[in-house]
DNA sequence: ACCACAACCTGGCCGC
DNA sequence: TGCGGCCAGGTTGTGG
């Protein structure tokens, strides 16, 4: 569920919470969350570690600990972060209980079960094949020329690939080639450079604005005090099937790419 | 290397 | 009410 401006989110509000905090006990309510070791070896390893620096790359959130190991959150689609300041009892869904040395808790949320725990030495051992950060200076478009050379999958779907480019999911994909103007289902070579600079520039846009408004909720989508994003309310194609396009009026379609439902404007997008 | 698709889970919604 | 089917913002493994 949560793109990069959505964990981009919850990485700075949560920061102020938890930064140079000490792990007094954690919990594992559903075991499997913990990915790489057992839940109990985790939640043994994590208490009375302190917490120096959060960071993300992708959609991953990595939390520095004084041991010189790192924690990697994935929310996958309905995990979330949730801080309390003064004791709370998990609800239904509650995966893991973080209980911090200022009884600050955190609890993460995660209907789906698909969210997940790791914890390493070296962060790259998950996020090492990830693509560019798409904010990032380092990323410029004869990169992304480049990525997409010879490709003969869907746009839609390169956009999704994570080694592609890092942080763009169903959302700000759609939004993108909307701003862009290209149809989802041009395969990836078939692109100019032309339309390869204007979809990078799209890319950053959607990402920024989508950053400045905090994300966007549609269903589990919430900040670390249960605060929605707000940027849903900008989205030109996504979700909006049978609405008139912004631009030009002609109704937004819904398709099928890669399994993903796909939004766009027949006309505007070719 | 690349690509499409099933699988992982739970719950909401819609039609019958 | 209940049931089947479909939908959901992500990623991984498998097989071609």
């Amino acid at each position: 569920m949560p793109e990069m401006p959505e964990v981009e989110t919850i990485r700075r509000e949560l920061r102020s919470y938890i930064l140079g905090r000490t792990f007094q006990e954690v919990m594992f309510l559903w075991p499997g969350t913990a990915s790489g070791m057992s839940s109990q070896d985790m939640a043994a390893r994590l208490v009375g570690r302190r917490i120096m620096e959060i960071c993300r790359r992708g959609k991953y959130l990595i939390i520095s600990l004084d041991d010189a190991h790192r924690l990697l959150i994935h929310l996958r689609m309905t995990g979330q972060l949730r801080v309390y300041t003064a004791p709370t009892p998990p609800e239904k869904h509650t995966r893991v209980l973080l209980k911090l040395d200022d009884g600050t808790e955190v609890h993460f949320w995660d209907q789906r079960k698909f969210g997940r725990f790791y914890l390493v030495r070296d962060e790259n051992e998950i996020v090492g094949t990830l693509g560019p950060e798409p904010l990032s200076h380092t990323w410029q478009v004869d990169d992304f020329i480049q990525a997409l050379r010879g490709r003969r999958a869907s746009i839609k779907s390169l956009l999704l690939n994570q080694h592609v480019v890092a942080g763009l999911g169903n959302i700000y994909a759609d939004e993108a080639l909307f701003f862009a103007g290209i149809h989802p289902r041009r395969p990836g070579g078939s692109l100019t450079e032309e339309e390869v600079a204007a979809l990078y520039e799209a890319i950053r846009y959607v990402l920024r604005e989508a950053l400045k408004a905090q994300g966007s909720t549609f269903s589990t989508y919430r900040r670390p005090q249960q605060e929605t994003g707000s940027y849903q309310s900008r989205h030109h194609v996504f979700r909006r099937t049978g609405k008139p396009c912004m631009v030009c009026g002609t109704p937004i379609e819904r398709i099928k790419i890669a399994g993903r439902s796909t939004h766009f404007c027949p006309r505007c997008q070719v």
